[in-house]
DNA sequence: AGCACGCCGACT
DNA sequence: GTCGGCGTGCTC
């Protein structure tokens, strides 16, 4: 430490994400920021020879680095982070495996992170007249054309060079200028209100100039209407200029304010409030369950597993507005905002604008804005998707996963998390109470609550008592046997038929993953695969075009087969647009909505259909795993599953898991009302204990007999896992990369803990990228710092391919 | 990630 | 001899 003076050093996680810049660099703060910069302000500062935004970690006493440089300024007025979320980003980096930087940018607004510019310009005094090389001449004649250029404009021009620019920086002929911005787009809007009292108004006007009417005008309607109003609104109203107005606000007649603008998304939709419903016997333990650690500000974790019906919502209302009461701040998690429409108006009615709703449908500075609330303290309820985990509360009481299985929880891209372990890590930094909600968890919370890591509440009754659907499971073996080879078995026809002659209403689901409609050579057996995927094509009857599902690719049907030959090709599979064919044909008018990825696509689209299916503008809404979540729509009285298997085959050791969750929470969609529902599934292997336990209610012999299997072949939650999955162009590359990567690791590995692989990935390529995997499975808890991980923490970038992407995925705990 | 430094081949 | 290729290493 500097003996003869104090410095202020502030510990900075620099915006570069690289292996080697993944720490705190020390800068000086200087005297005018000192008590301004705080723990998760962003600064700009100086890095190498580069000028980049970054998040002040802390502030040691003291600093090993060899020379300090200052901070260049601090880029907000309120740092966008607590102390907390600084610290939750190290621990989400360590345990996921990326750069600290990536978690910070995953916590904020997209709009605050950096925007870098380096713009160039001709300085007063440079020189021109000098000998000109092509590129010179190029750089020289844009310049005097433009003013200034990026850098990265210019050297897209022909002959210009970094080491070229560099030169001319050197000799003064050019200068460079570092930008760094965010791409905050402040909405202020100009307000415009009396001054003075109505007396000095009236006075004033009488006292104007005769040619002034426009002025006498707008001290007219202030005189009328007291009230501020928006500029632009005051201006359309009176149909004047801004002019008129400036000269009041000049004679000190009229005051004008920037106002900071909230967009507030649901600002035309009216919310019907709501008051807190009497709970029934159970739903009242479960509140209490919450209540007694919630009051004792305890972390504390709970799996609230209620069937479906059984008004769990409600329960998170009165536990949130208990929170509230205390002062507190809670976060609800729901799995995909965009299609819990219902849910957040519940939300909206209950606690109105003091709830923050963030969700991907939201335009940059929507996003901004409601962040913006949480922030300021205007906002103490926080609803939205997995990132809404980040909320920037600073005294939490309560965290709602809502639909806790969901896969939806964990993010797939870097920053790698999973929200439910990230809201479990809050809770302990907070005190806080974290209420995992569903009908049926995931098999790793099963465990947890089974043994003893979480408290386990469970509501068995439907609120108003309703009987659960009957649900029958269709062998289509014994339908094909029978000689029935449409996609719809005997029951399943007869009980859409009724449903629709008594004026109710049908969901039918098609589970497509890894079942959709593709062309086959009856003569060969081969099918039309994607050339750059291995993945047969998918057939779209609305253009005739068959389309990979994973790259894009679109050609026309082939009239024969490209392998043999033989014009006897034809359609297997069942898509949902064959399903809506099919029914058309069987029931000649019949109303259907489809749900699907084809008709879903525009923003907005999912509410629009599930809104007119709920208004009963149609009959039967056809759709895929999107229409099985939490909706509720009384005359539903028929949940058809047109294939219940068809992702019990994929190489996934949650595909038991997955079916018995689809299958039960679809069926809770039946008869949620006054009418008796059915559920009528149909499957090519019945006898999967996935489905006949499913179909039988049996949720606990189902989830024991899945953690047997799990313990059996050595899965979450008996282990833990990293999946390593490594794409190249070239699969000689990729194998050669593959082997040495396992060879690298397998000999750190310590006893107990087994590498897998390397093998093909469950696809072996998406666009002409060769696919590997390997995977680790460990028992307990692991030391982060240990030298494996570490390996597995440098594979991403730790090579120096550009062709090889590697991605290290981690899951079970 | 960028960007400097540094050491090698192909031009003026 | 100089320009410019990309390997290596650093950024408080």
């Amino acid at each position: 430490m500097n003996g003869t003076k104090t410095r202020k050093i502030a510990a900075v996680y620099v915006d570069v994400a690289a292996e080697g810049t993944d720490k705190l660099f020390d800068y000086e703060v200087p005297d005018d920021l000192v008590g301004e910069v705080r723990i998760g302000s962003r600064v700009q500062v100086s890095f190498g020879s580069r000028k980049r935004m970054g998040y002040v970690a802390g502030f040691p006493e003291s600093t090993t680095a060899p020379r300090l440089k200052p901070i260049l300024g601090l880029m907000d007025l309120v740092p966008p982070l607590t102390p907390e979320l600084v610290r939750l980003s190290e621990w989400v980096a360590r345990t996921w495996l990326c750069p600290v930087i990536h978690v910070l940018h995953a916590m904020v607004p997209a709009v605050l992170k950096g925007r870098y510019q380096r713009v160039l310009s001709i300085p007063p005094d440079g020189e021109t007249s000098v000998l000109l090389s092509e590129g010179e001449s190029h750089l020289f004649s844009l310049l005097r054309e433009k003013g200034e250029l990026l850098q990265e404009e210019a050297l897209a021009l022909p002959g210009v060079t970094r080491p070229l620019l560099r030169r001319l920086v050197e000799e003064g002929r050019l200068s460079v200028e570092e930008r760094v911005g965010d791409g905050i787009t402040s909405r202020r809007r100009t307000w415009i209100g009396p001054a003075m009292d109505a007396e000095v108004l009236r006075e004033a006007a009488e006292e104007l100039p005769s040619q002034a009417f426009r002025q006498r005008e707008v001290l007219n309607f202030f005189l009328k209407h007291p009230e501020d109003i928006l500029l632009s609104h005051l201006l359309a109203a009176l149909g004047i200029s801004r002019s008129t107005v400036d000269r009041l606000t000049e004679k000190g007649l009229l005051r004008r304010e920037e106002r900071e603008e909230y967009r507030d998304p649901y600002v035309d939709r009216s919310f019907n409030r709501s008051r807190p419903l009497p709970l029934t016997s159970e739903q009242q333990q479960a509140f209490d369950a919450i209540l007694v650690p919630l009051r004792q500000r305890k972390d504390h974790a709970i799996l609230l597993q209620g069937v479906t019906g059984s008004g769990k919502t409600e329960v998170y209302l009165q536990a949130i507005s208990e929170t509230l009461e205390m002062g507190r701040q809670a976060i609800v998690l729901v799995p995909e905002i965009s299609l819990t429409p219902q849910m957040v108006e519940r939300f909206k009615g209950r606690f109105g604008s003091q709830v923050a709703v963030l969700h991907s449908g939201l335009s940059g500075g929507e996003r901004f804005d409601e962040w913006r609330r949480i922030q300021s303290g205007e906002a103490t309820v926080a609803i939205g998707a997995r990132s809404a985990v980040f909320a920037p509360f600073t005294d939490i009481g309560l965290i709602i996963i809502d639909e806790e299985h969901e896969g939806s929880y964990k993010q797939e891209e870097t920053p790698r998390y999973h929200a439910r372990e990230v809201a479990r890590r809050r809770c302990a930094d907070h005190g806080a109470v974290l209420v995992m909600g569903t009908a049926t968890p995931s098999v790793e919370t099963y465990f947890r609550a089974r043994t003893g890591g979480y408290q386990w509440v469970t509501l068995t009754e439907r609120v108003h008592g309703r009987p659960f659907p009957q649900i029958e499971v269709v062998d289509m073996r014994e339908e094909l046997r029978a000689g029935n080879r449409s996609i719809f078995s005997r029951p399943l026809s007869d009980g859409l038929t009724a449903c629709v002659n008594r004026g109710e209403q049908a969901v039918l689901l098609l589970n497509r993953r890894g079942y959709s409609t593709f062309v086959m050579c009856r003569e060969c057996g081969g099918t039309v695969e994607c050339p750059r995927c291995d993945i047969s094509l998918t057939y779209h009857r609305t253009n005739g075009t068959l389309r990979c599902h994973y790259c894009g690719h679109a050609e026309g049907v082939p009239k024969s087969c490209p392998t043999c030959g033989s014009i006897h090709i034809r359609y297997f599979g069942t898509g949902t647009q064959r399903v809506e064919e099919e029914l058309a044909k069987r029931l000649p008018g019949l109303r259907v909505i489809r749900m699907d990825v084809d008709t879903t696509n525009r923003k907005g689209a999912h509410e629009k259909l599930l809104t007119a299916f709920g208004e009963g503008k149609a009959d039967v809404l056809l759709g895929t795993q999107m229409i099985a979540k939490g909706l509720d729509f009384p005359r539903v009285t028929l949940v058809g599953v047109i294939a219940a298997d068809t992702m019990l085959h994929l190489p996934d050791y949650r595909a038991a898991e997955r079916t018995f969750q689809l299958l039960t929470q679809v069926s809770g969609r039946a008869g949620r009302h006054e009418m008796a529902g059915k559920v009528v599934v149909q499957a090519y292997t019945p006898e999967h204990y996935s489905i006949r336990m499913a179909a039988a209610y049996e949720g606990e012999p189902f989830y024991r007999e899945e953690c047997r299997t799990r313990k059996r072949h050595r899965y979450p939650p008996f282990c833990g896992m990293f999946k390593v999955l490594m794409s190249h162009p070239d699969r000689g590359a990729l194998m050669q990369a593959a082997h040495q990567t396992a060879r690298s690791i397998t000999p750190l590995l310590p006893s107990g803990t087994e590498l897998l692989g390397p093998v093909p990935a469950p696809i072996p390529r998406i666009k002409d990228r060769y696919r590997i995997q390997i995977m680790i499975k460990y028992d307990n808890h692991i030391d982060e710092e240990s030298e494996w991980v570490d390996a597995l923490r440098r594979l991403r970038t730790g090579h120096t391919d550009p062709n090889l992407r590697v991605s290290v995925d981690r899951e079970g705990f």
